[in-house]
DNA sequence: GCGAAAGCGGACCGGGCGGTCAACTTGGTA
DNA sequence: TACCAAGTTGACCGCCCGGTCCGCTTTCGC
């Protein structure tokens, strides 16, 4: 359909991804443009002509980052204890976001239909992770992967609230959140699961 | 020392710092002055002349949220069971958050010496309300008040990441952090309890 | 009721933003 | 090697932002 790109746009583009990416992680949602692009050592126009508007850029990133985890996770889905496999992916994203924290360009983008569409089948892949999980008794019953798509980014959260802190700090939270999501000891939950309607999320 | 207000000037004083929440719970930090200054029925002007700063204006509203958490916080201290006292305080204020949530402002205003101040005497506060369970047995014993300092905003986070929610949804994840911090089924923490110097919040 | 001080407001300013464009350069192909 | 489509570039545009300023209005002690 559309043919490759010329070698040398090719290797803008990866340059442009970079250092947006890295852009983002320091500055936040209002990194300018400009600033992107003489990061990535190209000219501003030459951003506009990979991605039409500042939010397809965005969703590119997301994109991106949203497919590494689905890999990551389906990887862990044919592999050892359920429960420390679940673990592990919790891990791995937090990983991912302790060394760039771009959660806020996920709202940012979740208009993309792309993007939404990516995210319902990191959704899917978390769902079975969790029921494999739960089958083995490694979680409560009362817990659902929608429970856990959106607990994945609060240990990050939690850890970044402290000012000075160590970088691997969100490894105490998500301890702590596991521990609450252990069948052991667990109280009876107030709220119903929410469930997110796959389709749209509007 | 400072003569008090025209009647007048307290009266906007009022609507400003009313309009000024409200607009930054609905479009977040970036929410003009322009648009405050017209939402309480002032000229833009007069925002500058209460607040010298954009910045001013919302350590003045973190001001007054975290004072009323702290007086939460103090009285449930003489009061009952000390682990309800506990849960009960982490439901107030995550019923503030929720009614309008403006967390995001408390990270723009903690280079405030008045905000920092106060929310070392938050953070105080919570210590003594985390002491007091602890010794009760009603939470583990390797957590600190930092950690539930940390941890408090994390249900609202949560829920917030799910679209079109129910208003309590953070009940749910509330109940799932807390029976994480519980003594029964506690598995070791991998990472220390960070200790934030508490004089400056650099 | 009057005058001075306090408060008010909106036109205005400099600056930075996302996005456009037309002249120019480059890469692949026949 | 010569050509042209694809790609690049930075000056430029309109917009909106935080913040200023000064002529006007309101309050309140006397």
């Amino acid at each position: 359909m559309t043919r490759p790109l010329r070698a040398d746009a090719a290797r803008n583009r990866r340059l442009l991804l970079a250092a947006a990416a890295d852009e983002f992680a320091e500055r936040g949602l209002e990194a300018s443009i400009a600033d992107i692009a003489r990061r990535a050592g190209i000219g501003k126009g030459t951003v506009f002509r990979h991605f039409a508007t500042k939010e397809d850029l965005i969703a590119a990133i997301v994109l991106d980052r949203v497919e590494v985890l689905i890999e990551t996770g389906d990887h862990l889905l044919g592999a050892g204890d359920p429960g420390e496999a679940l673990l592990k992916f919790l891990e791995v994203a937090a990983e991912q976001r302790q060394e760039r924290d771009l959660s806020f360009l996920h709202g940012a983008s979740s208009a993309n239909t792309q993007v939404s569409q990516v995210q319902d089948r990191l959704r899917a892949t978390i769902d079975a992770l969790v029921d494999r999980a739960r089958d083995h008794g490694a979680v409560r019953d009362d817990i659902t992967g929608t429970d856990l798509f959106l607990l994945m980014c609060a240990p990050n959260y939690v850890a970044g609230y402290a000012p000075g802190a160590p970088p691997d700090l969100w490894r105490r939270y998500l301890a702590i959140i596991f521990d609450g999501l252990r069948p052991q000891g667990a109280h009876p939950l107030p709220h119903p699961a929410p469930d997110l309607l796959p389709e749209t999320n509007v």
